[in-house]
DNA sequence: GTTGACGTCTCAAATTATGAGACGCTATTC
DNA sequence: GAATAGCGTCTCATAATTTGAGACGTCAAC
């Protein structure tokens, strides 16, 4: 495995031995394979990222991420509050609803899934937390770019993945900047060609409703 | 500030920056005060994060912490599941007994919280996720040192915090080893010096909600 | 117009990180 | 029971990376 992303080596390195770590608990042996690093490197940074904390110990020896990205995941700025304030309102949209919903905020020129509410179907739209996907294509990605006005809903329908469409409002800071994109999604078959006609409704109570609660 | 924790240098003084980061975005000439390192080893090493995504720049030009965090805290080895499982029973335990709940794993000799419920009072305990405590003292910790039988609880009267009590029990996985710590607190005043025999039953039934969802 | 502070960049020098190989332990095989 | 293989851990001479002084451009304040 390259190794190089950034240039400076020992962090190049550290990263891609905790994204081995990140699938699930391995042993030295293992990171020295997936890695491709040398075994005596890949043993003195999983020593120095255990003492960050970054890095654990299970107890049968094998390596697991630490709970310090526990601790900085929540210390992102400004992160912790929202999704603490937007869960039950995704809950209720969901519940509302009978669809999945997800809460993105841009980073760049991507947007990161932040909040997920799951709906009972078999069928649904799985968006994991944490999963960053493009701009370009779905109704958040336009919502994030700033293209929609206030009271405006986005829909797409199979333009990020075949058979799914999904419906995005932006959710506003008190100053008027977007801050997120609020969406429901599901399959096409359920959600019909035109989601936003079917949900608009709903969706933009829940972004009222939303941007009352952060203040 | 003298940033050697592990003695692989370019990791602790990444993870310096990142802590001052963790505390609100920041200049680059904050960080260098703030880090004493030298401001074109912060500057490049600010580059390499930015480029891992564990650091970003706001929209005025301030590094903040990335959003990879969330994706790495949301893989950490069954924590999701556990975390996303356990939300909705500490709601419902919060709102039976008025006080806040949290549920801890332990991280070697300390314990971490993973999810917290408030209570609406006014005077509450505070515990953010991500908070790291001793295992030495509260009832969480002993509950975590494997200390309870199945079905018991453990109070602690002010033992971490004065004016603080609280009650736990521990949540067991199907093999029956200790996976988590399940706790009540509050102020002394309203959950009296005795909230195990005020709150046991609350607690365990809560417990074995917990554990029979996890599987 | 001048000055100071900021972020960015370069590259010679300083320092750290690397990795080959040794070691001890444990499980497996014969 | 002995031999072997593979694991994790550790050392230190060498290789490679990282460092940081200083230059540069930009912008705001005076």
């Amino acid at each position: 495995m390259d190794t190089r992303v950034s240039g400076v080596g020992v962090i190049d390195k550290s990263f891609a031995i905790i994204d081995c770590v990140a699938r699930g608990p391995r042993s030295l042996a293992q990171l020295v394979e997936e890695t491709g690093l040398n075994r005596a490197t890949v043993h003195r940074l999983c020593l120095a990222l255990e003492q960050h904390r970054l890095i654990r110990r299970s107890d049968d020896g094998l390596f697991a991420l630490g709970y310090r990205f526990l601790l900085l995941a929540h210390q992102i700025d400004g992160l912790g509050s929202m999704v603490e304030a937007a869960r039950p309102h995704l809950r209720r949209l969901t519940s509302q609803t009978g669809e999945s919903s997800q809460l993105y905020v841009r980073d760049g020129d991507k947007r990161v899934c932040v909040v997920v509410a799951e709906s009972d179907h078999g069928l649904r739209t799985i968006v994991p937390v944490g999963a960053r996907l493009t701009l370009q294509r779905g109704s958040a990605g336009a919502v994030l770019l700033n293209q929609t006005a206030s009271g405006e809903v986005v829909e797409s329908v199979g333009e990020r993945e075949a058979g799914v469409a999904s419906v995005s409002a932006a959710v506003r800071s008190g100053a008027g900047e977007v801050i997120g994109a609020l969406s429901i999604s599901g399959p096409i078959d359920r959600v019909t060609a035109a989601p936003g006609q079917r949900f608009a409704k709903p969706l933009l109570d829940a972004v009222s409703r939303l941007e009352a609660s952060l203040g």
